[in-house]
RNA sequence: GUCCCCGUCGUCUAGCCAGGUCCAGGACACCGGCCUUUCACGCCGGCAGCACGGGUUCGAAUCCCGUCGGGGACGCCA
């Protein structure tokens, strides 16, 4: 049996795409899977873009996302050689020949067959060339571009792709394309198959806009005598308005950086993706690595395009929001301490990180995480929504002000008198808070809840969280006390 | 224009290959109820879909044909 070896082919951007991060993961998991080997070639071949930091930022992303590659990364510059040798092979073996035309001359044809709404394709008129005329030409230095000689049959070209099944093409509707330009550098899809076949590449899993260039390059492969590989085309994510998603005009939530900015998990984003046409055939959605690993298969790769739900103006859903659902069941269900790892960074990026949280506080901060964490979506959630616990420079929510405080504006004598009693508490835990909370609330003869949700208000800043007493225990009997004397602020 | 591919709830999808168990299942979102001091947690419930038209068949989301719709590829880009 031969060696399972896949390929991610990047070309650096300076940023991963979540398209293309979804390629690597379903590459990635075919070749764990299957004790193969993951290549990784950067095709550089577009010098403007290739800059070093442009190719970290793909790395980089890749790395977060914890894919991980068996070879390279291998450059397609380095292998320039093996572009033109190829070439020339092809033009030796008689697979190939050189064209003469300007680009001119095509573009004047094309247009012509445009404007009488005729398909353009290029007319062969250099694949008849004498031997003689093409001698000529040579002698003259006449610029050429290498073109490949597509069979001139009746029937068709014909592959199995393991997503889309049986595809034929027929060869009448190929044209001669051009393999090397006029400057004498190999076009991709000659480089492309060049590399493949020199990794030794057994399985092509790419996006579904490789489909009408597989044909093509099965031509190649059988002109170069080299051995086709398997195919995958997997369908492609677009945006509500079936447009490719693209940064340009969708901006950074395409991009997987954005996701660790906005605090994803690594993992949540992998699983968000690898739903994102493919299925396991039964319900089941959420799936550690192992899992993963058991189901993926080819079987399940969707055919059709799916959409990424994301809409612009909606301030709650940052991105899909069932990326996020996702992200925040792996939140909720990580080891805390782990969590608490995960939280740090951003919460020093915000300056309200504290040493002791690793040291004499730990306790107290992975308790408060597992209590806030119930509901939080994303990693910065802990510095928005959580800030309360961790500092004093919260915002209060308009509408719990709204909703808690200005409705009863008795609250402002209130709100310092529960903070006398809890003062006066020598055992401040739970229950006691809660008996004297209540007990107030009986003597001036109102509902506790307006109480209770008066001091959430000012003592978290938010409309909802976890059981106010909790919370007031958490925060601690010192913070409480001060945060509710200061109350009378917010009715300014 | 030519060629290729696709079309099940708003979104991701199961079912389609081997027609009946599907007046179509799950998830996210949304709505309602319960719980509760609150809630974006939890539990319960609801809304909502086989693009359309023919055909085959006792029976079609499933098979066939057509229409419409969507996407992709047609570069001396990658």
């Amino acid at each position: 049996m031969s060696e399972v070896r896949l390929r991610f082919p990047p070309s650096p951007t300076g940023y991963l795409h979540i398209g293309g991060a979804r390629t690597a993961i379903y590459n990635w998991l075919y070749a764990k899977k299957h004790n193969g080997k993951l290549v990784l070639r950067i095709e550089d071949t577009d010098a403007e873009r290739s800059t070093q930091e442009s190719i970290d930022g793909i790395l980089d992303g890749l790395t977060w996302l914890g894919i991980t590659w068996d070879e390279g990364p291998y450059f397609q510059t380095e292998f320039a050689n093996d572009h033109t040798a190829a070439a020339q092979k092809l033009l030796n073996s008689g697979h190939a020949y050189k064209c003469f035309c300007t680009k001119e001359e095509l573009e004047a044809k094309r247009e012509t067959a445009q404007a009488a709404k005729q398909d353009f394709k290029y007319d062969k008129t250099c694949r008849n060339l004498s031997t003689d005329e093409v001698a000529a030409k040579e002698a003259a230095e006449t610029p050429y571009v290498i073109r490949f000689k597509v069979p001139e049959r009746d029937d068709a070209v014909i592959f199995e792709d393991e997503v889309y099944g049986r595809i034929e093409r027929k060869y009448c509707d190929i044209e001669d394309f051009v393999i090397v330009r006029s400057n004498g550098k190999p076009l991709y899809l000659l480089c492309n198959v060049v590399d493949d076949i020199r990794d030794r590449i057994s399985h092509i899993i790419r996006g579904q806009d490789g489909l009408a260039n597989t044909p093509r390059q099965i031509l190649i492969y059988e002109a170069l005598g080299a051995k086709l590989p398997t195919f995958a085309h997997m369908p492609l994510t677009l945006d509500l308005q079936k447009r490719k998603i693209s940064k340009r005009s969708h901006g950074e939530i395409v991009a997987v950086q954005y996701y660790r900015e906005i605090g994803f998990l690594p993992w949540g984003l992998t699983n968000f993706l690898v739903l994102l046409g493919w299925s396991s055939g039964d319900d089941q959605e959420l799936f550690n690595k192992t899992e993963l690993l058991d189901a993926f298969s080819f079987k399940g790769i969707s055919r059709s395009n799916s959409i990424f739900n994301y809409q612009k103006d909606d301030p709650k859903f940052i991105t899909d929001p069932k990326a996020l659902s996702i992200n925040g069941h792996y939140l909720q269900s990580i080891p805390v301490a782990e969590l608490a790892a995960k939280v740090r960074p951003f919460m020093e990026k915000e300056n309200i990180w504290d040493a002791a949280y690793e040291a004499e506080k730990k306790e107290w901060f992975h308790q408060t995480l597992e209590l806030i964490r119930e509901r939080y979506h994303t990693l910065v959630d802990f510095t928005t929504m959580g800030r309360a616990y961790f500092a004093e420079d919260f915002t209060i929510e308009e509408r719990a002000k709204k909703k808690n405080i200005v409705k009863n504006p008795q609250l402002e004598q209130w709100l310092p008198m529960l903070a006398d009693r809890f003062e006066a508490l020598t055992d401040y835990n739970k229950e006691t808070v809660e008996q004297a909370a209540r007990a107030l609330a009986e003597e001036l003869e109102i509902k506790p809840g307006i109480l209770i949700n008066g001091s959430r208000t000012v003592t978290t800043g938010c409309l909802a969280g976890p059981g106010m007493f909790d919370v007031l225990v958490t925060l601690g009997k010192e913070r409480v006390v001060a945060r509710l004397r200061n109350a009378t602020k917010h009715f300014a």
